[in-house]
DNA sequence: GTGATTACCTTGACAATCTAGGTATGTGCC
DNA sequence: GGCACATACCTAGATTGTCAAGGTAATCAC
């Protein structure tokens, strides 16, 4: 399975990913494919979640802590791993929420270019 | 040089160091060392670009061919590679602040979990 | 001369992501 | 029954961007 990797254009901005998972299954507990479907459709179709990047996410979380799964059946009656917020989750979804608005406002304020900035 | 990386927290949002690059550039010419100075101040002292970071994008950005560089003496009368925006960088600008907007917006969108996404 | 600052650079490791493959099962249709 | 399609999971390999940690050299203030 040899392949070129890395997209023509970046599907999402990296390391938003979890932060993003964690805020949908705050919403409703619910599994990797519907996870996906849910990023997709509450960011108005503009981001892609690809599955080689949300298995491992979603591995990667509960090996921290941040989750828990359990084995169901899908409201379309198909075997599906459930995931659910941990206490710890639910402390790092709030500290990464706050981790992006801190970061994302400073990049804006690097390329607005406002008058404040001009002034310091 | 064996070291452990990754940052307790990062100080930058990864894929946001080169359109801040070219931003600052657009302002005013100037050295690597400027740059990061000019992000840093810019950001409001929240970001921080470490040089093992600034120089190889600075490289990698001048081999894409959206900078070139001269060498001249700097306001503190040092030897310093002076880097510049070519026609090219000024088009890639454009469009990755519009990639910003959109990707940042639509995280935004995501996490923030507003009426217009419970509805939709 | 000593120390701080300015200014550059490189190596090595690592985490996150994508591409591209794969498996399995249920539903609808013919 | 057979087939396509959607749902739902998974992994390997490669690439990229970033950081930590080292380094060099020149200038300036003391």
């Amino acid at each position: 399975m040899p392949k070129t990797a890395q997209p023509a254009q970046p599907e999402i901005l990296q390391g938003t990913l979890d932060v993003m998972i964690l805020r949908t299954l705050e919403r409703a507990e619910t599994h990797g494919y519907g996870i996906a479907r849910a990023i997709e459709r509450s960011s108005g179709g503009v981001l892609a979640v690809e599955e080689g990047s949300l298995y491992p996410a979603l591995y990667r979380m509960e090996k921290r802590g941040d989750l828990t799964h359990e084995w169901k059946t899908s409201e379309l009656n198909r075997r599906a791993k459930f995931y659910r917020l941990t206490p710890s989750g639910r402390k790092r979804l709030v500290h990464e929420v706050e981790q992006w608005e801190k970061l994302s406002h400073a990049v804006g304020r690097v390329l607005a270019g406002s008058a404040r900035e001009a002034l310091a």
